[in-house]
RNA sequence: GGCCCGUUCGUCUAUCGGUUAGGACAUCUGGUUUUCAACCAGGAAAGAGGGGUUCAACUCCCCUACGGGCUACCA
């Protein structure tokens, strides 16, 4: 059963956007899959038409995709397997593991309410789990396993250790509802055996009904798959993440701006860990990722590592793909693309601004030297440092900058050397040049804005300010 | 109520019976600096509480406290 290629899934419910706990899930599910060669699917676990809609679907494979996971074929959908459910259901009530219950929720609901007053556990016992088919009612019933009254089922779980239920405190649980349709626990349990799945990697909250689903794997003699049951992420306070807390579905970070990369390294590492590796590649990640190593303890969110990690990942990654990632940004927060000029003028710059940025946002800003026309209007901060005295400054550097060879360290020797010629320090003539060229007070090196915007428009912007 | 899971610096975590309990983020103090970002040096900061087991416990066992999950004809 170890050696069989690898097969996992995420499987949610489509009632809401993509969580950002749930992306966790997926990631960990597809990172433990490619990094063994095996599968990762994917199955939108649609059975309550009530509240399962298709843009939560969409919802969902658009936050996946944005973090760069990919699933293998075609999403499946749970609800059309109903028929198959259903034939599971009655397969284990042929082979006596279940049985036809007929009693009205009114029923079980006073069964609960007296158990509960007298203090007794409220698992609901049946009356009609040993009646006879000859004496059963032509009435609706619902079809509920048979839960052994004896013994312990036992879970052997990848995270969580060796978990033990005594069986008598597992219930009769429902598999087929009275309308004939499946319930979710019959659901997950046929569907991941049809689809061959080998590790059930999700949150644990679904640790208890492990033990109820191993009923049905037994039930219907199918090899139960490897269980890890991984902890919830919480919110700072260390409360269940939540909407009071901000941002909770992935897609609000995207709209953030983090890049995707940093986000899948800081996840993967939120409840993970490679010894004191903290930044990593993609590919280290699927390298080294296992389900041993994940922690057993709900984790905090912190958007500051989240930062900083993300900073990380831009300072290093390509050019070009930062480029790309600002064009889909820009489009997927609903704002206007970049000219051709800009994408070259982009691209030119990154260099300068991805070391300095650690959200998309934070390099945009950082671009806007590069990404406006002249004649650039400085902010109201800039243009406190273009005052008289500096314009004149400004005018007796522009001749040198006419005539010196456009290099980096011949530009900042000739205006060091103007400073020290004026008796002053470097940051008071770096601060106009700089409201100058990039109209801010925060851009990339000034020297950095010259090269790239090149000798000509440089010596316009700074011909612009001089009045 | 019943069953189950968890608890190392503020946060993410390392440790898998013997360590001055390590790293990272955040924070603080210096330094560097052309704004931002970064960088360099240093500081402060942790085993929930109580019992065992053991020569030795953060590590194994039990109890308590606190947090969480499940306990639906929801998923």
């Amino acid at each position: 059963m170890s050696d069989k290629p690898v097969v996992t899934r995420f499987a949610p419910s489509p009632t809401g956007t993509l969580h950002i706990g749930g992306a966790r899930t997926a990631l960990f599910n597809w990172l433990f899959a490619r990094g063994r060669g095996g599968k990762f699917l994917l199955r939108i676990e649609d059975t309550d038409r009530a509240r399962s809609t298709p843009e939560a679907t969409a919802a969902i494979y658009a936050g996946l995709k944005w973090l760069g996971l990919d699933w293998d074929g075609d999403a499946t959908s749970q609800f059309e397997g109903a028929a198959r459910h259903a034939a599971v259901a009655h397969e284990m009530l042929a082979r006596g593991h279940a049985y036809k219950c007929f009693a009205t929720q009114d029923e079980i609901q006073a069964f609960r309410d007296a158990a509960r007053g007298e203090g007794r556990s409220t698992l609901y016992q049946s009356p009609w789990r040993d009646v006879a088919p000859a004496d059963h009612p032509d009435a609706p019933y619902v079809i509920r396993v048979k839960a052994p009254k004896s013994g312990e089922t036992v879970i052997m779980d990848q995270v969580q250790g060796r978990v033990v239920w005594k069986n008598d405190q597992l219930d009769d649980m429902i598999c087929l509802r009275s309308d004939g349709t499946p319930t979710y626990m019959l659901a997950v349990v046929v569907d991941d055996h049809d689809m061959g799945v080998t590790h059930v990697i999700r949150g644990d909250d679904h640790l208890a009904n492990a033990a109820r689903q191993t009923l049905v794997y037994n039930a219907m003699g199918w090899d139960v798959p490897v269980w890890a049951h991984i902890p919830l992420i919480h919110g700072p306070d260390g409360k269940k993440m939540s909407k009071r807390h901000g941002a909770t579905g992935v897609e609000e970070y995207q709209a953030l701006g983090y890049p995707a990369a940093g986000m899948r390294n800081y996840l993967t590492r939120l409840g993970w860990s490679h010894g004191d590796d903290e930044f990593f590649s993609d590919e280290q990640a699927r390298d080294w990722f296992n389900l041993g190593s994940i922690g057993k303890s709900p984790s905090r969110f912190d958007t500051k590592k989240l930062e900083n990690i993300c900073g990380q990942h831009m300072a290093v990654a390509d050019d070009a793909a930062l480029v790309a990632e600002i064009t889909t940004f820009l489009a997927a927060t609903g704002r206007e693309k970049l000219s051709d000029d800009q994408n070259a003028g982009l691209t030119r710059a990154m260099y300068c601004l991805k070391e300095r940025s650690k959200t998309l946002p934070q390099l945009i800003d950082k671009a806007y030297f590069i990404l406006t026309d002249r004649p650039i209007e400085p902010d109201e901060k800039s243009a406190r440092s273009l005052e008289t005295v500096s314009r004149g400054m400004l005018k007796e550097l522009t001749p040198h900058l006419q005539t010196v060879s456009w290099g980096r360290d011949t530009l900042e020797t000739v205006v060091a050397e103007f400073a020290l010629a004026h008796d002053t320090k470097l940051g008071k003539i770096a601060q106009p040049l700089r409201a100058a060229l990039a109209g801010r007070t925060v851009s990339p090196s000034v020297f950095d804005m010259m090269l790239v915007l090149g000798r000509d428009e440089t010596l316009a912007r700074l011909g612009d300010v001089q009045g």
